[in-house]
DNA sequence: ATTACTATCTCACGAGTAC
DNA sequence: TGTACTCGTGAGATAGTAA
């Protein structure tokens, strides 16, 4: 909650690159308002503002003005720089899923168990998945957004095949946690029978019986992806 | 220059301190409201102009909604941010005077080579400074004011000391560069015979002679303060 | 409960201009 | 040149209220 008006952070954030934190820095409200993409008149009167605040000091000699930002400007601007900071540090990069568990194996263990699969899940992800998917009927809309959203972040690859017979898709898998204490894979199929609403995970483990919970519990989901570099 | 409304920076700060970059986050706009102290009505209008400038995604359940920043936020938070930081980092810290030399000899020159304070010279300067002070005429009021603001950083003290017939007050030395080559310090006397437009500078070298400079050029002459520490 | 409309008010901004 | 006044306009805020 900075006492600081907003429109004046640009205004001082200006005054702070000219240099203005120790020094008095000669400056016109002209070129001001033109850093500020404001008016002569607007930069003026952020400085008279920002004076009357206790933000900066003034010093005139003649029509020029002088300014130096006093020790509460340089407070109050670390303080809404910190507030900022402090949103961009916290944001979590993971996408949470919540539903309820709705069958007892999944229709896609059957696929997932093949050879073809398992050969790329073992050298991929690190193990053969037992045999039987987790499948969760996802609760809400924000859910589902949340697995479209999902083909925007980097997956683990799995080639699609073919037997002989006919071929197989494509399974992307986003490693994940379930109900925080389960390592999982969160797999979205080339060729799906399910609706949106509906995620499957694969696990070394039997998901259900190390959580110990069946069809009907609730679940979380959790998979961490990577933030977008600062650019 | 953002694009972002500054009006909704708070907002937009407080939606990620929340966790909505990446997943759907529940609010009340009377809570978002209450979080950046306007109006219920002020943070309804904010997200229905956050979600048409595409900074971010709503989706509604029934009367409740839920919020998620978009990349375009996520990438416009970062580029306020980094404007506010730019301008922090800047913030160089010295102290900067100009003026021109005004004297010979400066009259502290005298008791600058007396005994009890040349002792103090050597162990807390690390010399004993050339005999003859360098004063310098101030020649704008920001120097004036610089002057007196460097009583509120710390100094290198040198203490007052008395001969037996009289007392001789305390000299703080502020570490300080003569036109960016010569190293020397800006000296304030517990009893000075200046008025406040002049300074008077010590150094190990006899500075005129390693500037090149005689009475009556101009000088620059910067002291490095300490920031405060971020709190 | 909620969200978000309408009306009203305040105040930030820019134009014109005095100094 | 400068700064900073007055004044008109409109964006942004709140109150009241509908859905």
């Amino acid at each position: 909650m900075p006492e600081l008006k907003l429109q004046h952070i640009l205004t001082l954030a200006e005054l702070f690159s000219k240099g203005a934190r120790y020094n008095f820095i000669p400056i016109t409200t002209s070129s001001l308002g033109n850093s500020i993409k404001k008016s002569q008149q607007a930069a003026s009167k952020h400085l008279l503002e920002l004076e009357s605040d206790g933000y900066i000091e003034r010093l005139r000699t003649g029509p020029r003005v002088s300014v130096r930002i006093t020790t509460k400007g340089h407070a109050e601007m670390l303080k809404i720089f910190s507030v900022l900071k402090s949103g961009l540090d916290v944001s979590s990069s993971y996408l949470e899923f919540r539903g309820t568990i709705i069958s007892g194996m999944g229709e896609g263990a059957y696929y997932m168990s093949m050879k073809g699969y398992a050969r790329q899940f073992k050298s991929k992800l690190g193990y053969v998945p037992f045999p039987g998917t987790l499948n969760v009927k996802l609760k809400d809309k924000e859910f589902i957004e949340a697995k479209r959203s999902l083909d925007a972040y980097p997956a683990i690859m799995v080639n699609g095949f073919s037997d002989g017979k006919r071929t197989y898709g494509w399974v992307k898998c986003y490693p994940a946690r379930v109900n925080n204490s389960v390592n999982a894979a969160l797999i979205l199929l080339e060729r799906t029978h399910h609706d949106d609403s509906i995620i499957e995970l694969i696990s070394k483990e039997n998901i259900k019986k190390s959580t110990k919970l069946s069809t009907g519990s609730q679940v979380t989901i959790r998979v961490n992806i990577k933030p977008k570099p600062i650019s």
